[in-house]
DNA sequence: GACGATTAAATCGTACACGATTTTTCTATC
DNA sequence: GATAGAAAAATCGTGTACGATTTAATCGTC
């Protein structure tokens, strides 16, 4: 018998992360930011002057997604591209003043989002773990 | 402070199900399917003949999403899209016999999938429940 | 039975996502 | 120091996603 979207777990991952984005999405729109931009605008604010193939492995995502995502980032003002001097094949991500701007105002939106789920600090702290245990289940995460 | 990705609930929300997604892949891919329409012909195979408008409330998508995406599948020989005759607003969605053969092949995935978790039966129903709840209380399900 | 409001899909534009390939640079070994 | 192989981004093609709008059909009310 076939089992129906609405009863497989996958679909439910699927399902939660576009409403997870889509509840976002009014956040970040004020800022003018996409929900990955916002992630890579994270993770930058927490390392500047990471490579892209750093930030890659820390969102999982491939050169193909992010550089096109990069360019639109660059080309509002927010970070700059750099060939690394020492290995011109790396290119290194620095945030610009208005990028770190951003990212400040960008930092209080977890915390302004968590209420909205109803889940208590614990609950989201154990769904994340749950969720990351199966996620390097399925894709062990790359070396750094 | 600013959160790094990595510890954000929205993060392993968002790369968990793209790691579920490439999980299936290698299953979907000899069937010539993506992973959507995967979806598609999953809830079709449960109750054939619904309208574009219910698949779309079961799945969360939008008709600019479906559109294309039944398109493709027609192109295929999976199903047939044609006008409701009581209510030509809508288009009514049957599987052709290559499509219902399909779905029996397909039927079998959730099953093998469900061994690369590395969960339990149990493990993975609670949480889906999980996942379900914390979704339908970011974005209501629209009434059928 | 006319007609404005509502509804269901489709269309359009923009932004991911990724497999496959290409380009450029670096490294290892001779 | 030439060169084969490896590594890092970028390029290309296809397929989602979705906001905003449009088109076509139906409904509600007079």
């Amino acid at each position: 018998m076939t089992l129906a979207p609405a009863d497989m777990l996958c679909f439910a991952l699927y399902s939660t992360a576009h409403a997870m984005q889509s509840a976002y999405a009014p956040l970040l729109e004020p800022l003018g930011l996409t929900y990955p931009q916002y992630l890579v605008l994270s993770a930058l604010a927490g390392e500047d002057g990471q490579t892209v193939g750093r930030i890659a492995a820390a969102l999982r995502l491939e050169s193909n997604t992010l550089t096109p995502l990069l360019k639109r980032m660059e080309a509002a003002g927010w970070l700059a591209r750099r060939r690394d001097s020492a290995d011109e094949r790396q290119v290194r991500l620095t945030l610009t003043p208005e990028g770190h701007t951003l990212a400040r105002q960008a930092a209080s939106i977890p915390a302004a989002f968590a209420a909205k789920t109803g889940l208590s600090l614990s609950d989201i702290h154990d769904l994340r773990d749950i969720l990351v245990d199966l996620r390097d289940r399925l894709k062990p995460p790359v070396r750094d």
